[in-house]
DNA sequence: ACTGATACTTAGCAGTGAAAAC
DNA sequence: GTTTTCACTGCTAAGTATCAGT
């Protein structure tokens, strides 16, 4: 009976909330977007909001007796506090570093000093990497033959591709020398990383400059080395899939003083791209592309020049009706397919082009490995190839939205069912053993096996868990079981330790066994039947219940996610092909929507969240629509001229929102910020660009010997901190100081902007483009700009994987990805420390017994001292160049550590540029 | 214009297996 | 053979974008 009244007042509870949170959001937004009144509005609103959250902060200290952060306020006092909270966790979940970076001046003396070793050391590197020619002329032969074949074909095109190329080579080996001194700056500083790192930048880029007038001379001589060797690959392979290699032909040149950007754009490479492998007649395909895309353009031409002088005016949103834009739509599409249907022929080859892209990339990067990997890709391609090679590229495409036409699939798995605890594996409370039930058994080892976590250190964490534990525990044990402090998960933390050591112990027959059976069950399940072709599913399994684990300071941190059931699961598939339930069950629906791509669905109960049971990134349906992603880059590349030029006029616009909008698109554009969604209150208080507020910039007029300069400091997605000093121009400086005028550090930033404004507007300029798509393609043109600044033809494999890597990073950096520096870091940072210094002294020691002999020499001059001094020289080389190596590995390491790589290599860049390079 | 719902992409983390180092 | 390192992958949270209903 209590269990139920509980229940009752939870439930209205809830309700009272979400209506709260109504209100909350509706005031929020009302204030955001009606200006009428904006100053009334916006004071009213931030008392409100004020309110709102001491109430909140009230309650939650009631519920918790604890202090906890407050959420966005507008007041400095309650900012002090979460920057103090989010530095407390940032110290606890990320680097130290990272924040001293910005602040701390002894730590950044000492990488300053360390980064210079590691400058010098570079080249040394580099020398080092020659060293493993032979690694490299292995992968060379082997890279022969796989090529072989293909070249005789590509023999043909690539003498008309070549003459062609070397004029606009050497045109775009201008530009390029020209630019790059701008370009590299203001792409370094642009880097987000704080003023001593760039600092460090310019030192580089001195040095790099060096090498640079090096490099052209260099360059300038084997440019037909450069044309018969990677470029010959780069033209055969992006001919077919054609992504971005035109992405680097798009010279950004930006004036320092004014950050102007100017376009010149190169169409012919487009046109390079268009040309497939063999057969087709390079120049016809030239002549129809080029008709293609002046049809393409054309129409988008025309309102942009309209638009234009209606930007300068007033109502400018609203002005292109409805109707004329859907005339260019389809005019586009139009174009668009033919293109399409060019490219499909294409393609044709484009599944097998693929893997051996991958494979090459793999080779690239693992040259021993190399033979084995390729093996088992071979393998895989083989029985790919058994299963099925879906062109879907030559079926027809329905424009309707229709994403499928038969879809069958086995359904979900579920996660497996609870297995209880052995009953050796004692709870304590208070210190009695208790035995639990077993739904509250299971909640407590989901804390229980997270006890080494950070996450169970964090108070908000252990308040929700605490809170949803109990509702799951009988009243019995609720009563009993009262504070988190006093229970015992220690041999639940053991046992699941000791399982997991079990598990890592098992014989290869063991794990080979399991794996076997993981298989099977990926057989089964892990494919679905899309429109007759066999497809893999992506997230074929449920998500087993557990807690939830937020990412930041998420209010909702520590909560216990739910069990999915079949009856919670919404299953989507061709009519009367449904797979059926688990025996004793049945599914929540089934449905037959063809204009979605998700087979099952469900409602997580934390945040309320729909979760989709998708295919799988390498199907068609994902492929087609990141090979979208990546056009539309490149559609973009053709357009940014004139969009910068745009928004640079809008600096002066009359409207306040028309300003708001082009300075944020050019923080968008130059920074690659993200779009910044509104966000519930219920989740981790991040931003983007459109919702920056107040407080996440700080304007200075100079800074380290910078002009107006802008100052970020905000949390992005996934709570990651972006910090970065850039100098803008003059005039969004000014504008920036308008925007900020009587607002709180609470306050948005651009008040008369949302992602929804400026998608609409940047879709108006360009059909499709939205915020996100300059993420794209300035990922895409970061890699490419710093592939072709890096890499010189006469480097040797090693120095070109480095060269690689770098690139990478520069994307990385460019993007924000960043991550935690990986837990073993401190360990294996102080091995390797170690192993220096026991280098050292072993020099040291090498060193003295040198100065030993030279002095033996000096006084009996023998043969044999002069041998010993000869030895002891040769030892203490030695010992140096090894010493300079770790010296090296430590400080690279320490530059890669918080710099997540992988998210960038994985959508932002194109399998295809490494290859063409 | 606002809002909530929906669908899909992007992201970091953690676990794992294999290679490299010892 | 053992330990350490590293890259890969699966998982799922957290974004972006759009749409329909009001």
């Amino acid at each position: 009976m209590g269990t139920m009244e509980n229940e009752t007042i939870e439930i209205r509870k809830e309700h009272e909330e979400k209506k709260d949170g109504d209100s909350r959001s509706e005031h929020k937004s009302s204030s955001k977007h009606k200006h009428k009144d904006k100053e009334r509005d916006r004071d009213r609103d931030r008392e409100r909001k004020d309110k709102d959250r001491k109430d909140r902060d009230r309650e939650r200290d009631k519920d918790r007796g604890d202090k906890e952060k407050s959420h966005s306020s507008s007041k400095d006092k309650d900012r002090s506090d979460r920057d103090k909270d989010r530095d407390k966790h940032r110290d606890k979940s990320r680097s130290d570093e990272k924040m001293t970076n910005g602040h701390s001046s002894s730590k950044d003396k000492e990488k300053d000093r360390e980064r210079k070793d590691r400058d010098k050391d570079r080249e040394k590197d580099r020398e080092r990497e020659r060293e493993k020619g032979k690694d490299k002329e292995r992968e060379k032969d082997r890279d022969k033959e796989r090529e072989r074949d293909r070249d005789k074909e590509r023999e043909k095109d690539r003498d008309k591709e070549r003459s062609k190329d070397k004029d606009k080579e050497r045109e775009r080996e201008k530009d390029r020398h020209k630019d790059r001194d701008r370009k590299d700056k203001d792409r370094h500083s642009s880097s987000h990383k704080d003023k001593h790192r760039d600092k460090d930048r310019d030192k580089d880029r001195e040095r790099k400059d060096k090498e640079k007038e090096g490099d052209k001379e260099r360059r300038e001589k084997p440019k037909d080395k450069i044309k018969d060797e990677p470029k010959v690959e780069e033209t055969a392979e992006i001919a077919e899939f054609p992504k971005h290699e035109e992405t680097h032909n798009v010279r950004i040149t930006e004036d320092e003083d004014t950050s102007v950007f100017k376009t010149e754009t190169e169409e012919i490479v487009d046109v390079k791209q268009e040309v497939p492998e063999a057969e087709v007649d390079v120049t016809a395909t030239v002549e129809t592309v080029k008709m293609e895309e002046t049809i393409e353009s054309d129409p988008e031409d025309v309102p942009l020049s309209k638009r234009k002088s209606i930007t300068n005016g007033t109502d400018y949103d609203s002005d292109v009706p409805l109707s004329a834009r859907k005339k260019i739509k389809s005019e586009v599409t139009t174009t668009t397919t033919v293109k399409k249907q060019k490219k499909r022929k294409i393609e044709d080859d484009e599944d097998e082009e693929y893997e051996e892209k991958k494979k090459k990339k793999k080779a690239t990067k693992k040259v021993k490995t190399e033979e084995t990997t390729t093996v088992t890709k071979k393998k895989v391609k083989k029985e790919e190839e058994n299963v099925e090679t879906w062109k879907w590229w030559e079926e027809k495409k329905e424009d309707d939205g229709v994403k499928w036409r038969t879809l069958e699939h086995k359904g979900p798995v579920f996660a497996p069912p609870y297995e209880p605890l052995p009953k050796n594996v004692k709870f304590y409370y208070n210190g009695k053993h208790i035995e639990l039930t077993q739904d509250t058994e299971e909640v407590a080892t989901f804390y229980g096996r997270m006890l080494d976590h950070d996450y169970t250190a964090k108070e908000q964490f252990n308040t929700n868990f605490f809170k949803d534990w109990r509702k799951t525990m009988t009243s019995a044990e609720r009563e009993l079981i009262t504070d988190l402090k006093k229970c015992d998960f220690s041999e639940i933390n053991a046992y699941f330790k000791r399982r997991s050591e079990e598990n890592k112990n098992r014989t290869k027959e063991e794990k080979q066994k399991t794996k076997a059976e993981n298989e099977k069950v990926i057989q089964e399940f892990g494919f679905c039947t899309i429109d007759g072709h066999k497809q893999r599913i992506g997230n074929f399994k449920i998500e087993p219940p557990g807690l939830f684990r937020g990412r930041g300071d998420h209010p909702k941190m520590g909560m216990v996610k739910r069990r999915v059931m079949p009856e919670d699961v919404i299953i989507n598939c061709s009519k009367g092909t449904a797979p059926s339930a688990p025996a004793g069950h049945k599914w929540k629906e089934v449905r037959s929507d063809n204009t979605v791509t998700w087979l099952a669905s469900w409602t997580e109960n934390v945040q309320g969240q729909v979760k989709y049971v998708m295919l799988n990134a390498a199907s068609h349906l994902k492929g087609e629509r990141d090979w979208n992603k990546y056009e539309m880059a490149r559609k973009l590349k053709k357009m940014v001229g004139k969009i910068r030029e745009q928004y640079q006029m809008d600096y002066k616009a009359k409207e306040m929102r028309v300003r708001q909008r082009a300075v944020a698109l050019y923080f968008i554009d130059k920074l690659a910020l993200r779009a910044g969604n509104e966000k519930d209150e219920d989740q981790a208080d991040t931003v983007g660009c459109c919702s920056l507020r107040v407080e996440h910039i700080s304007l200075d007029e100079t800074k380290n010997g910078k002009d107006f300069v802008v100052t970020f400091d905000f949390l992005g997605k996934d709570s990651i901190r972006y910090y970065n000093e850039i100098s803008v121009e003059k005039r969004v400086f000014k504008n920036l100081q308008i925007f900020m005028d009587n607002k709180q550090p609470g306050d948005d930033l651009f008040d008369r902007l949302n992602t929804t404004i400026l998608n609409k507007h940047l879709n108006e300029i360009m059909e499709g483009l939205t915020a996100k798509v300059f993420r794209t393609y300035n990922a895409s043109f970061t890699l490419q700009d710093q592939l072709d600044k890096l890499t010189n033809p006469d480097d040797s494999l090693a120095e070109k994987i480095l060269a690689y890597n770098r690139a990478n990073r520069a994307v990385a950096i460019l993007c924000n990805h960043q991550r935690a520096v990986p837990k073993t870091f401190a360990k294996s940072m102080e091995n390797l420390q170690a192993k220096i210094d026991a280098k050292k002294e072993t020099l040291a020691e090498a060193e003295k017994n040198l100065k030993d002999a030279k002095k033996e020499v000096k006084r009996s001059a023998s043969q044999a001292s002069k041998a010993a001094v000869e030895k002891c020289q040769k030892t203490v080389e030695r010992l140096r160049e090894q010493l300079q190596k770790l010296e090296v590995q430590a400080t690279d390491r320490e530059e890669n550590k918080e710099i997540a790589l992988g998210t960038s290599k994985l959508n932002y860049l194109d399998p295809r540029i490494s290859v063409a390079w």
